[in-house]
RNA sequence: GAUCCCAUAGCUCAGCUGGAUAGAGCAACUGCCUUCUAAGCAGUAGGUCACAGGUUCGAAUCCUGUUGGGAUCGCCA
């Protein structure tokens, strides 16, 4: 039950019924108003720009505004969930809802599990693509903001009823996933007792290769040391990128995070049956004029050295809203990642994904526009591609910049942050910030400093609701707490100011979530969650100097039983809140 | 040279897709624990929303330009 939606609804109503009376024009487009809470609560609870929206359109037949916003709030007044409409300012209407619109709303967040979706539910499939990390070394935090974000974002399009597909693309086709071989074969030799002393400039250094040399050389013995690169690498390849893939499955899963399908980049060139999807891709473009045969322009500026007019196979990205016309194919007659790109996203379209979202690290912002024309392109202009770029992440510790180096040593895995401060700081602090806006995470901060940490504020004011309800039942022993049961609690009770607060913030939750979907925004739950838990604690606080505004009144069992309720239903709000998140809801925090 | 992102209180950040008097937290100052968890609350102070134009009944929000910061710029991924 999402009141401003209803709302909209019914002002969308009336507006249809102007149009059908001639007293407004007809092909309005509807869908340009908005219903939202004033900045200010003493205006009402609701209130709607529509009149100055269509105040220009409406000209022949409503003069002003305020003249329109009164037609509207008059007949607004008369319907039965409205207590008030009242027109304000250059033409708002501020609407008052009759009380038991909050009872209704209390009631409906108690009946299900389903409160805060959407009642029409958005079913169409969505494909989620995020982490896709090079499987050459474990994540680090940069990967982790990417993680969670996608890992959120596909939490709240699946609570918001879409059909969610998450997916992590294996770039284990480069040049990489060869180093990747050279420097696991090295820890193989090592693992043989063979000395390897420092490890040669251009492979990978870490430690997190030896489990993988060791075991190789358990499956292997001494087979593979003799024999030529051509023959060891694939195999050695094969098996370094497994193991990478395990681990990093493995941190993920630290951290709640699970993606359906993991797409192999190196299964677009070698299918099942040895078929070519990239070339297949290429050869359809070009059977369309959209790719073609030509030279490129150097970019102006700063020119690479080793820059010279070569012709090349090129995609036209340029047709769909891209900047230069794209290389396909490299000098070295292979295929650039961008092609394999192409094919991918043409097998997300073929796998009945019209509607895409990508999740990268802010290095790969000037990739966006020739990804969306290729998604253009190989669907037809039918499918949709949003990608979200996650800003760097600074990781600080005390206020101090954490210096990372592999080579020092100094390097800070995903795990390491995980491990030190736990996976609801680390997902909610990512989330507690817009995606596109650098972050500073202080490790130290987020553990030590309570007081400061938005994490534990939140997860505090569920703890507290679930202790409410603990007292509750130790004063009333037979109180029955169900949520069948308190539905049924007299609510015209909770008259405290603070109290039709908290129901409409509650009220609020449906709107939130819708927002956050349909922006792509999992940030804004975090701050929802947040407000709801200041108004929680602010309302909580009275209690001390106003002993019977405390939810629990020991004469009082239908007042008790009211607020109980109440109560119940922002831990429900609460727990689904931070469920999208992936962050846990504590019952207790001692 | 081009493209993308960012610029809001001393610091870290929100600002609900253009609405009414721009909001939190931290830091500073003043209060509140014999009472449902003080990991909390109430209050004071702090702003030319980088700058200049434009669109609009109305702009922190949209457009253009400027400045500053970050990222990227045929064959890496």
């Amino acid at each position: 039950m999402n009141v401003f939606a209803e709302l909209q609804d019914r002002i969308g109503l009336i507006l249809k019924g102007l149009i059908d009376n001639g007293q407004l024009p007809a092909g309005l487009d509807l869908s340009r108003f908005v219903v939202e809470p004033p900045r200010d609560p003493s205006h009402g609870d609701l209130a709607t720009n529509a009149a100055m929206v269509y105040a220009k359109e409406a000209k022949p037949g409503f003069s002003s505004p305020r003249e329109l916003a009164t037609t509207l709030a008059y007949t607004l007044a008369g319907d039965p969930d409205v207590d008030q409409a009242e027109v304000a300012g250059p033409g708002f209407i501020n609407i008052r809802l009759h009380p038991h619109v909050f009872a209704d709303v209390l009631r409906a967040s108690l009946s299900d599990d389903s409160y805060g979706r959407p009642a029409v539910r958005d079913e169409r499939a969505v494909n989620v693509e995020y982490v896709s990390a090079n499987p050459t070394g474990p994540m680090h935090v940069g990967h982790g903001r990417g993680a969670v974000f996608g890992d959120a974002l596909a939490n709240l399009l699946a609570f918001s009823g879409r059909k969610v597909t998450r997916e992590y693309y294996i770039n284990d086709a480069g040049a990489q996933v060869d180093v990747l071989a050279r420097s696991a074969f090295l820890r193989y030799r090592e693992a043989l007792g063979e000395s390897i002393g420092e490890i040669p400039e251009g492979l990978y250094p870490g430690d997190y290769l030896k489990p993988a040399g060791a075991a190789l050389a358990k499956a292997h013995g001494a087979a593979l040391r003799d024999k030529p690169e051509a023959e060891w690498l694939p195999l050695v390849r094969a098996f370094a990128i497994d193991a990478m893939m395990e681990m990093i499955r493995t941190d993920l899963a630290a951290m709640n995070i699970r993606h359906e399908v993991f797409f192999s980049e190196r299964s677009l060139t070698q299918g099942d049956a040895g078929e070519d999807h990239v070339r297949a891709v290429i050869e359809d473009l070009r059977a369309r004029g959209i790719v073609y045969v030509g030279h490129l322009a150097p970019p102006k500026g700063q020119l690479p050295d080793d820059w010279e007019d070569r012709e090349q196979t090129l995609f036209r990205s340029t047709d769909f809203g891209d900047d230069v016309d794209r290389p396909l194919i490299k000098s070295d007659g292979g295929y650039t990642y961008f092609a394999s790109d192409i094919a991918y996203h043409k097998s997300k379209v073929d796998r009945g994904f019209d509607d895409m979202i990508d999740v990268w690290g802010a290095d790969h912002g000037g990739y966006v526009k020739r990804m969306q024309a290729a998604v253009k392109a190989v669907s037809g202009g039918r499918a949709s591609l949003d990608v979200k770029l996650c800003q760097l992440v600074k990781l600080m510790r005390n206020g101090e910049p954490v210096t990372m180096s592999k080579r020092a040593g100094t390097f800070v895995t995903l795990r390491d942050v995980v491990d030190e401060v736990g996976v609801d700081a680390v997902r909610f602090m990512m989330l507690f910030r817009k995606n596109d806006a650098t972050l500073e995470f202080d490790l130290a901060k987020v553990i030590e400093q309570s007081r400061e940490n938005p994490v534990f504020y939140v997860q505090y004011a569920h703890a507290r609701c679930k202790s409410v309800i603990r007292q509750a039942k130790a004063v009333f022993a037979d109180l029955d707490t169900s949520a069948a049961t308190l539905s049924t609690a007299d609510f015209t009770l909770l008259t405290d100011e603070g109290e039709a607060g908290l129901a409409k913030m509650i009220a609020q939750f449906p709107r939130q979530i819708d927002a956050a979907a349909a922006a792509h925004e999992p940030h804004r739950v975090a701050f929802y969650l947040h407000d709801l838990a200041s108004s929680l604690h602010s309302h909580w606080n009275r209690g001390k100097d106003q002993p019977h505004l405390r939810f629990v009144n020991e004469e009082r069992r239908d007042l008790t039983s009211a607020r109980v309720a109440m109560v119940s239903s922002l831990t429900r709000v609460f727990a689904s809140g931070l469920g999208v998140l992936g962050v846990s809801a504590p019952d207790e925090m001692r």
